[in-house]
DNA sequence: GTTGAAAAGTGCTGCGA
DNA sequence: TCGCAGCACTTTTCAAC
């Protein structure tokens, strides 16, 4: 059979199971080999093998988080003091449970968050208090989402 | 009993399920069930009635994009000509299937988005081609991330 | 690697408290 | 409103192809 259609291991039928249990984890195997004609045992043995390899990370459950009040969406550039300090920042920013993401990134930022919050004090307080205090953060550029328009995973 | 434990209608029970879920959606009913020592029965209506309510969307298959030749993660600061091209904007990128977040934003940038690309010559291809030539942009600012410190959900 | 079916475990529903 | 118990469905395993 003719491989590399994709990168690395990965051939169509394993592309294609990600490709739906991306969008809805809670798909049945069996209704996947239906789909996909194949039995439900090739279906679970391929994912064995996908996570193993590392490829699947787990699965969560999607709330909405402005349902349960939190509506606010924000991105952090942050600059620190020296690059050095990153790890550090990381290891500060790790108990900020606001913070959902963190990255370490090229251009004016050295790293990059996104934070979710209540309200506008509740955005307050993790800025001035949580944040800004950190050893090595100089200052933050504040970005807020006003509406979130795209929310999805890579297509394959 | 006590309500208002959180925001709206959730109790100290659901705010429990949720965490739980949200951290992996594959652990069984009948074990959150044990953990939070009630039937598993119970755990299926709260569950029920928060997927009426809205507050839980889905769920997914968490993908490490690295593993299947998707490696590099961009922000992208988007400069409208004129604010009111924004809807138009979101059907465009809407096609770009590299965009997986778009958000309508405060500050310097009109819109902001995060893209995931295979490599420095997809991305290339996608900000030259398939977004800088879209109607309506004015210029594009384009931060690379280098590592992924934290990726997360909120904790409840 | 794949299949099909049997065994084990989980999700769902209705009745009772 | 909650918990228990039985049924239906899904996941998992495994011998055979």
């Amino acid at each position: 059979m003719e491989k590399n259609y994709t990168n690395y291991d990965l051939d169509k039928l394993d592309v294609q199971i990600l490709s739906i249990l991306m969008e809805d984890a809670s798909i049945p195997y069996t209704e996947i080999a239906k789909k996909l004609i194949v039995s439900g045992g090739t279906i679970h043995v391929r994912m064995k093998k996908m996570e193993e390899m590392g490829i699947i990370r787990g699965s969560n459950l999607i709330i909405n988080p402005q349902k349960i009040g939190f509506d606010i969406t924000a991105f952090l550039g942050i600059y620190l003091e020296k690059g050095s300090q990153y790890a550090d920042a990381v290891e500060q920013l790790k108990q900020v449970k606001e913070v959902v993401e963190l990255h370490y990134c090229t251009g004016q930022y050295s790293m990059f968050a996104k934070i979710i919050c209540k309200d506008t004090s509740h955005l307050r307080k993790v800025l001035n208090e949580d944040i800004q205090g950190l050893k090595g953060i100089q200052r933050t550029e504040t970005i807020i989402s006003l509406e979130e328009s795209i929310k999805r995973q890579i297509t394959l």
